[in-house]
DNA sequence: AACGTAGTACTACAGCTGGAGTGGTGTCAA
DNA sequence: TTGACACCACTCCAGCTGTAGTACTACGTT
């Protein structure tokens, strides 16, 4: 029988979250996950009736869990719309994105996860382009300079920036990262 | 004692990119590749002396065969200098590494063990910055528009829109991959 | 030409690790 | 009392590793 205990259930998706990120897809076991979770082995078992299973709800929240909390949206609302300050956004996403290292990477790895199997492909194309869009309409929304086109040309940028960082770190210094955000921004949004 | 015929070394490092690519590092066994590059049961184990060993010389293995052939490198010093031309360019590169199917995964595959193995990320922060510098290089000799800010956006940009395409296919569209590379090109490179 | 040697290919084995799944019992709440 | 879940323990199984043992090939020596 599949066990319903919402929390529980959570509790376990986010500890293959950090299973995932710490160990890779080779370590992801209901077993490393239940020592995760600090749940008695075998109950990852009773509570997903397959690695899909677990992977494709990992995802899942994997994206909840990026969306920025309402005091962030509330002061970006607030803030400026000069590029100055535009720069300075960027730089807090890419923070924002690469400080939740365990949750990106775990992305990551659901991504080549995704290769081989089309259920969790399927859901992850559905949350990107999502989060594609909703940065594409809160943009423009906001009044801020630049098209869709710009828009996404940042993500772009920004993501393999991140990817860079948290992969690699010693490829570029910070502030060179620094330096990158904000020459995209300049040369990507602003340049109509 | 460790083996060395370095052809049959190189057979195998070989299979193992195509069955990091295909079955991820949850896949990498040795006797996975020994299976993938038909040779008999064990031999990689008397090739390789770890896991690492073997992982890290797929590394190296891999940015050998993304280099551009001298065909194409020849190909393109002949062409002209106009930032349409440029695009063209642009979106070879990023067919050429996608076509490489198998290698660009396992790399990304890799980068994520990186994270785990301070070998592994030593020779792939190498790589990386050698090839990062390799094309700020090239394109500064080359005489074409835009400094090398504009080469590392563009790599960037390029580098995620390559993830997404062989990760998720369709959260873009060709048409839309053709275009964003395109106004990369144009916003990114030209802008000066 | 016969022989010896070194390095390699191949086969087979034996041990081991670690995960999966499940049945049974305890516990709690309706 | 009953049902659902937590917990524990146990068994089964699959697959990987490393290596010992043997055969083969090439090459150099005498």
């Amino acid at each position: 029988m599949v066990r319903r205990n919402d929390q529980r259930r959570a509790a376990l998706v986010d500890a293959a979250i950090e299973v995932l990120a710490r160990e890779g897809a080779r370590g992801l076991t209901f077993r490393a996950v239940d020592a995760e979770a600090a749940v008695p082995a075998g109950t990852a078992s009773n509570y997903f009736g397959s690695r899909d299973d677990l992977l494709t709800q990992a995802g899942a929240r994997v994206y909840e869990r990026l969306q920025p909390d309402e005091a962030t949206i509330a002061r970006q609302r607030a803030a400026g719309r000069d590029r100055e300050t535009y720069a300075e956004l960027m730089r807090e996403l890419v923070s924002r994105v690469a400080a939740f290292r365990t949750g990106y990477l775990a992305l990551l790895e659901l991504r080549l996860e995704a290769t081989r199997r089309p259920e969790l492909r399927k859901v992850l194309t559905e949350r990107v382009r999502a989060d594609l869009d909703a940065n594409v309409a809160y943009h423009e929304e906001s009044g801020l300079p630049g098209d869709a086109t710009a828009v996404k040309l940042l993500i772009l940028a920004l993501n393999w920036l991140i990817v860079e960082q948290l992969t690699l770190p010693d490829v570029f210094t910070e502030a060179e990262r620094d330096q990158l955000v904000a020459a995209a921004v300049e040369r990507i949004v602003a340049a109509e």
